[in-house]
DNA sequence: GTACTTGCAAACAGTTTGCATAGGC
DNA sequence: GCCTATGCAAACTGTTTGCAAGTAC
């Protein structure tokens, strides 16, 4: 229960303010694995909250990410989604129903990915997509 | 000499037109390691080609795309990159440079990634992209 | 000669910004 | 009460589209 309170904490400890809209964005995206865009989460939650606006949506999520709680994917040219951050997964993209799938380590010994030091560079984060024909759709 | 051949080979062999601006563009992209923006071909080739238009580069890369001698990577939100597609290779971003570096195969021993099957989902391919300080700028 | 392509300008979509009002703390 | 956040509309950016004129084949 109140998985969110950990996100209020440090969205408070940070400096900025608890409001009802960011309540709203902040128990829509924890726990949510749809990877929504800025336009789905502003058109869905506009259902309980109709005065809500697309600004307000996209300085909550830039909110978020700064505090690190939400993670942008560039994974479209048309637009961003957005995926609360979590322990680090891949992201699989269905080229037939457009959805992003999330896929966690245990289920991923095919992948391996470094950290450190590759080439000469300073590897700090890493991000895969991968693409094909989800279960759903083969 | 000449490594654009196959790519006007492949151009024509898909029904589409050889112009001067098709072939300016190709020979910028061909064995560019930089992931220039549209923006960026643009404003290079319009020294040489001062009436070249955003549209015909736009669909110039489009045809590329579609043949197959060009990637677009979605790294940046605010724009889409290009890379002339060679032998699978991951990309390093550095966050103090901005610059994609390619990393190839060989040099990547600390990286796995699936083909076929994985958790129910057919794997077709795979984009990597890294994130970190580059070896110039540490 | 017949498509297809170009170049221009206008349209478009997603995101950001400016500013007056509202509201969290 | 102070200062940040909201909501609206307008601005902005990268990309696409419509169309008349030009050109590859």
């Amino acid at each position: 229960m109140d998985s969110f309170e950990p996100t209020i904490q440090k969205l408070r400890s940070k400096g900025f303010k608890l409001t009802p809209q960011r309540l709203a964005v902040i128990k829509y995206m924890i726990g949510n694995t749809n990877h929504p865009s800025a336009l789905t989460i502003h058109k869905d939650l506009k259902k309980r909250y109709p005065s809500l606006s697309f600004s307000t949506v996209y300085n909550t999520l830039n909110v978020l990410e700064e505090i690190g709680e939400v993670r942008p994917l560039y994974i479209f040219s048309e637009h961003v989604n957005y995926d609360p951050s979590v322990e680090p997964h891949v992201h699989f993209l269905c080229t037939e129903c457009n959805r992003i799938h999330d896929i966690f380590p245990h289920e991923t010994e095919g992948i391996r990915l470094p950290v450190g030091e590759l080439d000469g560079h300073l590897v700090t984060s890493s991000q895969v997509i991968l693409r094909g024909i989800c279960r759903d759709c083969r």
